[in-house]
DNA sequence: TAACCATGCGCC
DNA sequence: AGGGCGCATGGTTA
């Protein structure tokens, strides 16, 4: 039997269509009246897929009724997906407001509301566009593929709609203390905190140059140049190369400012409220499919500020991250039955150094890593060329996306994401003038930079893509697991094990400390299906190291 | 003045 | 001749 499907759409004065597809009549309701039928249904013995045209306003109304929906198709996000997947006929994505879905961008992550004033997204038919989805992931050739990649989406558009819900724990407390530690009491807005305005006096002394403001690079690299240090910029790296008393006091001053600038009482006063971090998610967010962030910068916490992330009295979070996701992912992809081996254990680079295929696991992290980012000089490069002969179809699959994308064709990941064209995002040159003869000799080089700087994207495309779904898939599925834990009847989603985090390759889960054990069981079972899911049996593992701590700080990398 | 770019740093 | 992001700053241009 298939599954119903019943689709949600805006209608004027805050009311809702209704829109199921077996073949009942559809009907209004509002705003009160769809929490209650969805959580009717929800409650029901046959759960519906919500169809919708993004999951962060209809989900986030609904979380805010205490009503958690288990499965959904969100349009706006599926559309994406299919207008690039090769496989899909596009003319079946064309029709009535076809233009419109095309243009919709996503909510504001960061305040989603279901109805907002002057919305492009008003009186946008959910069942047009489902129909003509459906019809044209039924007509691909991949059909089996790209349905499981727009579930896998939808779903992780749930995960986001509730990590933003439910927010990280956050101690404000903490936080603050340790920003006075290293930069002494908060100032007026403005001015620079006592420990740095001593370290920028400090680099302006041993620079002899008085009042020097160290976030001035022009100003910086002129005091340099005046001691006699030619520098081409002023990176941390780059400076630690030089032997002058003024290293030190300027990478730390580069450091706390930093600090700062992005994770001070600024981004606690904008981003935390009642000991939760709520920030912005952006499902499907880059072009390879990984997730971006929407403000609060959730997707690039520094390690600095992560002991203020503290579980509540009596919970603990359980921290999981995938080792050497994207060479497994490459290992199953390519059928590489070699590598596959290596990615059986624990630690993939050292079982190909045991094996022999190099010397040393720091050999093989550096080869592989050079294979999927395109490395071509010095000893990474050397490499490549070595493993290439142990790893042929692995290695040779990267190589071939690599060449694809030098020739300006796209390419796809595993379950059919396609690339985005070339040159689209440098907007330097659009793919019509790389057929055209080059101009002169300056066009050719343009040209052959970009082409060069495609096929290092594309080379990279399908294994960060084809990761980003095997953390999907993961991730899909932990939800559930999480959800079917034993639990009062009737709790929130909050008073139950609930993901806080996901980082690419990573999770955070808030639970209850007795089920900590449960929540750890159930990671390493969702990451086992996922692998299945994608890789069917290939003998391929994904291993996760899980830490079960109190402070996101304690989890061991 | 606002919008944009370049730089540098953080995360994966 | 190393992939994807976000964010803040300073500095430039429209």
């Amino acid at each position: 039997m298939s599954e119903l499907r019943v689709r949600l759409s805006r209608l004027p004065a805050e009311r809702v269509a209704v829109s199921r597809d077996d073949g009942s009549e559809p009907f209004a309701l509002d705003l009160a009246e769809l929490a209650a039928y969805v959580a009717d249904h929800e409650g029901g013995p046959v759960r519906p897929r919500w169809v919708w045209d993004d999951t962060a306003r209809w989900h986030a109304l609904l979380l805010d009724a205490g009503v958690r929906v288990a499965r959904c198709h969100d349009l706006r996000l599926c559309r994406r997906v299919l207008r690039r997947a090769p496989a899909v006929d596009q003319t079946l994505l064309a029709g009535e407001d076809a233009a419109r879905w095309d243009r919709l961008g996503p909510a504001s992550a960061s305040e989603p509301a279901l109805f907002v004033a002057d919305d492009r997204a008003e009186h946008l038919a959910a069942d047009a566009e489902d129909e003509r989805q459906q019809r044209a992931v039924a007509a691909s050739a991949e059909a089996g593929r790209l349905a499981l990649l727009l579930a896998a989406e939808s779903s992780g558009a749930l995960v986001a709609a509730e990590l933003r819900w439910a927010g990280m724990p956050w101690r404000v407390d903490v936080h603050e203390q340790l920003l006075a530690e290293r930069l002494g009491p908060r100032p007026p807005r403005g001015t620079r905190p006592a420990r740095l305005a001593a370290l920028a006096a400090e680099v302006g002394e041993l620079l002899a140059a008085p009042g020097l403001n160290p976030d001035s690079r022009p100003e910086l690299m002129a005091a340099l140049r005046r001691q006699g240090l030619d520098v081409p910029d002023v990176r941390a790296w780059t400076l630690r190369r030089l032997d002058h008393p003024v290293v030190e006091p300027l990478i730390a001053y580069k450091q706390l400012a930093h600090l700062l600038a992005t994770n001070g009482w600024e981004w606690l006063d904008a981003w935390v409220r009642d000991g939760r971090f709520r920030a912005g998610y952006q499902p499907g967010g880059s072009s390879t499919g990984r997730w971006a962030s929407d403000g609060g910068g959730a997707l690039s916490l520094p390690a600095m500020v992560r002991p203020a992330a503290v579980a509540d009295d009596g919970w603990r979070l359980v921290v999981a991250d995938v080792a050497q996701l994207e060479p497994r992912v490459l290992a199953g992809m390519s059928g590489d039955t070699a590598l596959a081996r290596a990615a059986r254990g624990g630690d993939l680079y050292q079982a190909m150094a045991d094996t022999g295929a190099v010397e040393t696991r720091s050999d093989a992290k550096l080869g592989l890593l050079g294979a999927m980012y395109g490395a071509t000089s010095g000893e990474s490069g050397r490499l490549v060329a070595d493993l290439t002969r142990r790893y042929p179809r692995a290695f040779g699959l990267v190589e071939e996306a690599a060449r694809a994308g030098e020739r300006g064709q796209p390419v796809r990941t595993l379950l059919g994401r396609g690339s985005p064209p070339i040159g689209e995002e440098s907007g330097e040159l659009w793919a019509g003038d790389l057929d055209a003869p080059p101009a002169d000799d300056a066009s050719l080089a343009r040209q052959d930079r970009l082409r060069r700087a495609y096929g290092r994207f594309t080379r990279n495309f399908v294994v960060q893509g084809t990761g980003a779904e095997w953390a999907l898939c993961w991730i899909a599925d932990l939800r559930n697991r999480l959800w079917a834990l034993p639990s009062t009847p009737g709790a929130a989603l909050t008073e139950r094990p609930h993901l806080v985090a996901f980082l690419h390759d990573e999770v955070v889960v808030h639970t209850p400390a007795a089920l900590a054990e449960d929540v750890e069981r159930e990671v390493r079972a969702a990451a086992a299906a996922a692998g299945r899911l994608l890789f069917g049996d290939a003998p391929l593992d994904f291993p996760l190291s899980v830490s079960v701590v109190t402070s996101y700080a304690e989890a061991s990398k």
